[in-house]
DNA sequence: CAAAAAGAATAATCTAGATTAAGAGAATAG
DNA sequence: CTATTCTCTTAATCTAGATTATTCTTTTTG
């Protein structure tokens, strides 16, 4: 499986921008994952089951979402291509997760299980401290958001979200960056109406 | 400093209920950490300062708040007894914070500097499992509560934080539990009357 | 302990964004 | 290639929560 192995090269390369690691490690960690395709629309997990792994995006694009009690959808996250996506709460505790999480086109992964993570955390201590660091880094991701969520109005999100997300802008539908900015899909299509006539 | 090791104790305590950790890593730790009083409304970190050290909370309670363009307090955090908090972002990055932290009420806290922390993950490194493990759980409550906000209604909200903080209900101003969910305190007063008279 | 400052309640009015509805394009399946 | 199902837009109406203002109560502080 070269193939395979040119696609983890972008998962090492990622690892080796925030610790080292050696070749022997990286054999290590190569050996405790599994590859999959996932077909736009097609679900990595539903609301419900356990999230065995996490998933880092080869290629293409997965987002996880909740579905509230009055059957609204809302976008935690996207993950395009060399970011994690799982749902975290359920891979810590391995209880039933809370999130869906599907292709939002076709998609390439690589799995992680929790137990295989657990392992290697002992076998390789720096595959530890890349988790540890890029955990930190999504804290501090969700903590601006909800800030933003709570101080800016809906143009200004939609005006960051344009800006720290420029390539996902024209490929996503309108409909999921509404329900990512915690806005209706109307209100958005008004907010984009006012941007464009202003310039 | 026999009274400081007591202290220390408490946050020892917390380390051992996710991984081991020797008397000798004790001891590593203790020789890393500062004691600092903060009296109500003092501040631990003030915006645009570097967020040099994180907080370990030994008795009172912090909290982490950002200020918007209109001068509206929003609060990330509170931070009771036996909880670290810090500004994630700049203590990473060493760069300049956007949110200030100030005591509630007057508090004692453990400081460790981010050069301290970086040398114990070396030295220490259950330590660091222990700090990416802690790191995992904050990020699913932040997920949790970017969902909650962008999902439930104030008042439900409102009803959550009861429930998930019982004893800072009767602690702490309205004013702030506002700021926290993300209403006006007018509004979340109405709120609290239309609860009371259900009952 | 008095004066000043901060916190809380209530009510009237206002607005960002939701809801509902309806039509026009795209995309997808069959 | 046509029918059906999504996606997007526009517009009218509605509402959760904001804003402003007033009064009352509780803390702080000198």
């Amino acid at each position: 499986m070269e193939e395979m192995k040119e696609k983890a090269e972008k998962l090492f390369e990622g690892i080796k921008r925030h610790t080292e690691l050696s070749p022997a490690d990286e054999e290590k960690i190569f050996s405790r994952l599994t590859r999959k395709v996932i077909k736009r629309k097609q679900f990595y997990l539903h609301e419900g089951q356990i999230a065995k792994s996490a998933a880092f995006v080869v290629s293409g694009c997965l987002r996880s979402y909740s579905i509230d009690e009055n059957g609204f959808e809302h976008i935690l996250q996207f993950a395009p291509a060399n970011w994690w996506i799982t749902d975290m709460y359920s891979f810590i505790s391995q209880k039933e997760s809370y999130l869906n999480i599907n292709a939002v086109e076709d998609s390439e992964v690589l799995l992680l299980t929790r137990v295989d993570q657990l392992d290697l955390f002992d076998e390789v201590p720096t595959l530890e401290r890349y988790f540890r660091i890029i955990t930190e880094n999504s804290l501090v991701n969700s903590h601006r958001r909800l800030l933003d969520n709570m101080s800016l109005t809906a143009k200004e999100r939609y005006g960051k979200f344009c800006q720290v997300y420029p390539t996902l802008i024209n490929t996503l539908p309108q409909k999921q960056i509404a329900q990512f900015l915690g806005i209706t899909p109307e209100f958005l299509s008004k907010v984009r109406n006012e941007s464009l006539r202003k310039k």
